[in-house]
DNA sequence: AATTTCATCCAAAAATCATTGAATTATTTC
DNA sequence: GAAATAATTCAATGATTTTTGGATGAAATT
């Protein structure tokens, strides 16, 4: 990853409304949530939503897709996957212990009972 | 973690050199590096680098200590811990699969030779 | 084809952030 | 204790971002 593009990432996920916006979006995955319905839930107006939609849409963090009226907007697990990533990179190289501290720290997360299939 | 302490963390790795500075900083752990040096590799004014190292500090990325008449600075790593926990949150709630494929994807740092221990 | 609904685009004002010359503080050295 | 070194703070300017009223676009309904 690019240090523009990351530090475009970043900048995304730095203010309030948008941060919000992302994290109902995964929490929302995989259906997704059309852009009213996110203004709504968050109290926003909906043309600032949408300036807020584009930019977390430019810096790749969601994606989205017509859908007759509505425009529905998903979470990008994949680009936030890539963004951890970036920031584990010259960690793992040269400090390995964070990296099993971290996986640890991880080790709650159990995948028993879902299964399924993603790609996005 | 907070929302607000989240977007003022992500608000410091917004910008260039700010970022550029953390992973200088990464890579030199655990000794850390003093303010005037992290200037001069990066080819920033002192006093504009010193702006940027505040912020970083002021959102716990980073953490200083006097040492004689330097300032040294380190990465915060359990810092980048926590907010790739937040980042996860929702996620390992809702879509197991995702944090799957995520610790898979850092199987490849291992953990054989260095096993020293950190306390930051 | 007019109306309604869902959403984005435009443009301008307000707010926040980045940069840097000059001054200041803290520490060591002579 | 004066000079030198390392870094921060101050203040002012310039640049970017956020917000929102109003206009526009795209699809469905009548």
């Amino acid at each position: 990853m690019e240090i523009t593009t990351a530090t475009a990432s970043f900048a995304a996920l730095s203010q309030d409304t948008r941060l919000k916006a992302f994290r109902l979006l995964v929490s929302h995955e995989p259906e997704g949530l059309p852009a009213g319905e996110i203004a709504r839930q968050l109290f926003v107006p909906h043309n600032t939503m949408s300036a807020h939609l584009a930019v977390l849409a430019r810096a790749g963090w969601v994606v989205s897709q017509r859908q007759s009226r509505q425009i529905i907007y998903r979470a990008s697990l994949s680009h936030m996957d890539s963004v951890i990533q970036f920031l584990l990179q010259d960690c793992c190289a040269g400090h390995p212990e964070l990296c099993a501290s971290f996986i640890d720290s991880l080790s709650g997360c159990r995948v028993s009972e879902s299964a399924e299939q993603d790609n996005h």
